[in-house]
DNA sequence: CGGCGGCGTTAAGGCCTCATCAAGATCATT
DNA sequence: AATGATCTTGATGAGGCCTTAACGCCGCCG
């Protein structure tokens, strides 16, 4: 079931989007402002949002940005007739698509149908499992064979992340760095020493043996699956 | 440089596009009808279509459909207002934005951003298969026909790399020494001798009778595939 | 026939990189 | 302001890579 998270002021408009979806199998949640919505999109982890850029507490580009930060799902956004310059602010500022109000309900359900096919094939495999512990990228979570949840800091998903969604692939150290530090720390491979053995304590079954994360000496990591 | 291929049957459209993206420095090409259309997708392989729904020849869903027998390439519907239906079966046919005509070209552009910066990761790098071993490129790694990786130094990758990417042709001494180790060391092919030797002994089935990497006496190496 | 230059092979030493540990600095939270 | 977590930085030993030199082979040419 898909689930559809809308954010939006009016009541009219969150009650037939509500029964609509409903109607069409959607699993549907709402919130009423740009402080609430953000919150709710990090607790309920919706497939797609619909956000109404007139909201009373915040800018429609700044709901967009905030949920930008960290995933991807797909935004549609609904604003009121005439304002272009909006609508080209919140497709830059990452929504993926735009519908005028009034809108007719099969329209939206078009582009919903559309954001959630193109979402689909994105993260082709957001679930990688070693046998050993798996990684979630959209969860952004590890969790080991009991369901015991790894805990790492900001850093050590960072460069988890970069050498899971590489896979097979050899990430040099360079890229790693500009990834996760910036073009400035280039040279400080010092740092990546460091995290790939806490990232080994915390994962591997034998972290002076690695299995998982290797190095390759003079070139890079890669993420062994 | 963004390669666009704009299918519409309105010359002044078409005008107006080709003029607006090239200022933008896309690369513009045009159809006229659905038929020529479908060949240009082939031909030239753009990264973005624009697609009038209101061809001549075809319906718009036939050309969408066409198109994405083969390719995930975005595509930027364009049609005039009111037809709500096209527009949904447009969306359901695989397209991935719509844009009602007249369109202001600020959104128009804002959708073409985002449908390019949707599609981004493509990178596709070659592999090389020798039948004793196999080159990925992109992943930087060589394997047996067994899966086993075969360890390589960095020096010794980036001779391989260089020659496996001119492969069939000759390289020189001068510009594998001036490539590895920098225009200073354009005489020690004493150091070519030395890694050329370990990467036989590494890949070669017979090292002492190289059937892939080639010496040409006086001048240079080349990888045979 | 003998010298010469280019090539392949091998081995040893020096140096660089990696893994690991630990302590100081910084940040977030209360 | 204090506490705990996280990030940064430095030091150390071990191992591997790069460099360098030596030697034998082969073909070419005087």
């Amino acid at each position: 079931m898909t689930r559809v998270l809308v954010i939006d002021d009016e009541p009219s408009i969150l009650r037939a989007l509500r029964i609509n979806l409903s109607a069409r199998q959607y699993e549907v949640s709402t919130a009423a402002d740009g402080t609430s919505g953000l919150a709710a999109v990090a607790r309920e982890r919706p497939d797609v949002l619909i956000l109404d850029l007139g909201l009373p507490d915040m800018e429609g580009t700044e709901v967009i940005s905030g949920v930008r930060g960290w995933t991807s799902i797909p935004i549609i956004v609904l604003s009121v007739w005439g304002q272009e310059s909006m609508k080209v602010a919140a497709l830059d500022a990452g929504a993926d698509d735009y519908v005028t109000k009034p809108f007719g309900m099969d329209e939206l359900l078009a582009r919903l149908r559309a954001a959630v096919r193109r979402s689909a094939p994105a993260p082709d495999e957001p679930v990688v499992n070693t046998g050993h512990f798996t990684v979630d990228l959209a969860a952004k979570r590890v969790t080991r064979p009991d369901q015991a949840d790894v805990r790492l800091t900001p850093t050590e998903w960072q460069i988890l992340e970069i050498l899971v969604r590489n896979r097979g692939r050899l990430v040099t150290q360079r890229q790693l760095l500009q990834e996760v530090w910036g073009p400035a720390y280039e040279t400080e491979s010092n740092y990546l020493r460091v995290y790939l053995a806490q990232l080994r304590r915390k994962l591997e079954p034998e972290p002076s043996q690695p299995r998982y994360l290797l190095t390759e000496p003079g070139r890079g990591y890669r993420f062994q699956a």
